[in-house]
DNA sequence: CAAGATAATAGTAATGATTACTATTATTTA
DNA sequence: TAAATAATAGTAATCATTACTATTATCTTG
C-alpha cells in the first residue's frame, strides 16, 4: 500500500474525528484540503483502509459509518438526532450504565455476532 | 390497511420461513404463487409490514433481511455460509453459549442500542 | 539520482437495491 | 350496488457504491 496525500488526508480526517462520519461527509471535508479529489478516490481508500484494518466500518440505517477508534467498544445510536455515541461497557451492567448513568432511553438492542458457524467448521 | 392476496402471500412466506430472507428471495418465492406480481409491490408491502410491526427488518452486510419472529432474540451471522441463525440468550452467559454449546467461532460482536439520547430528551 | 514497474488518481460510466410515479384494478363501506 | 380509496403492475428515478480507463504519482533498485 503506497501513501498518497489523498490517502493520508482521508485517514487523518477519520482518526481525528469521533463522530463516525459517512463517505459523503468525508468527501466534503477532504475537498477543503484537496479540492479536486474524486469521490471514487474517497470510496476506494475507505475500502482499502477497512481491508487493512486501519479503520472500521459499520452500517447504521443503511448507511456506512467509519470509525477510527479501533479499540473494542460498543455504540449507542440515537434515532432522533442520529448521533452514534461510543460506549465502553462491562457486559454485566451495560443496560443500567446506559439508562441510569447516561440517561439514554433504549428502544432497541441490536446484538449480533459474526464468525464461522459450527457446520462450516466441520467442512474444513 | 386492506388485505390483498399479494400482501397475504408475502406475510405468509415470511412467517413460515426462519431463514431471514431478503426482498429478492421473497420476490422469487411469491412469483411461484403469483407469477405477475411486481417487485415494487414486494418492496411496498415489506415496508408496510415493517411499519405496522408485523415483521422485523435488519441489515446484514448492506442487505436487508426480514424476520417473522417478533420475539426478543439475537442473531449469529456466519460470514462463511451467510446463514443468520436465531439465538435466545441470557445476557450473562451468551458468549459461552455460542462458543461452547453451539460451537460457533466468534470473530465479531456487533452490539448496538437504539433509542433517544439524554440530550434529545431534554429538548422535549 | 535516474528509470522502469506499478499502485493510485480523476473523471465518468455502470451497478444494484430501493423508492417514486401513474394509470388501472381490487377491496372496503354503506 | 356504487362511490371512495387503497393497492397493484409496470416502469422510471434515485442514491450509495463500484468498475473502468487513460494519466499521474510513488516506490524500488541499480
Ligand atoms: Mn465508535
Ligand atoms: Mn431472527
Ligand atoms: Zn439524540
Ligand atoms: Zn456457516
Amino acid at each position: 500500500m503506497r501513501y498518497s496525500k489523498q490517502r493520508k488526508e482521508i485517514l487523518e480526517i477519520i482518526k481525528t474525528t469521533n463522530s463516525h462520519p459517512t463517505a459523503d461527509w468525508i468527501y466534503e471535508r477532504v475537498r477543503t484540503q484537496i479540492p479536486n479529489i474524486s469521490l471514487g478516490t474517497v470510496y476506494r481508500n475507505l475500502r482499502q483502509l477497512v481491508d487493512n484494518d486501519l479503520i472500521h466500518a459499520r452500517t447504521v440505517n443503511g448507511m456506512v459509518h467509519y470509525d477510527g477508534n479501533l479499540g473494542d467498544h460498543q455504540h449507542f445510536y440515537c434515532t432522533d438526532c442520529g448521533i452514534l455515541y461510543d460506549l465502553d461497557l462491562s457486559l454485566e451492567d451495560f443496560v443500567s450504565e446506559i439508562t441510569e448513568n447516561l440517561g439514554h432511553v433504549i428502544h432497541e438492542c441490536d446484538l449480533q455476532f459474526n464468525g464461522i458457524c459450527n457446520s462450516c467448521q466441520q467442512e474444513q
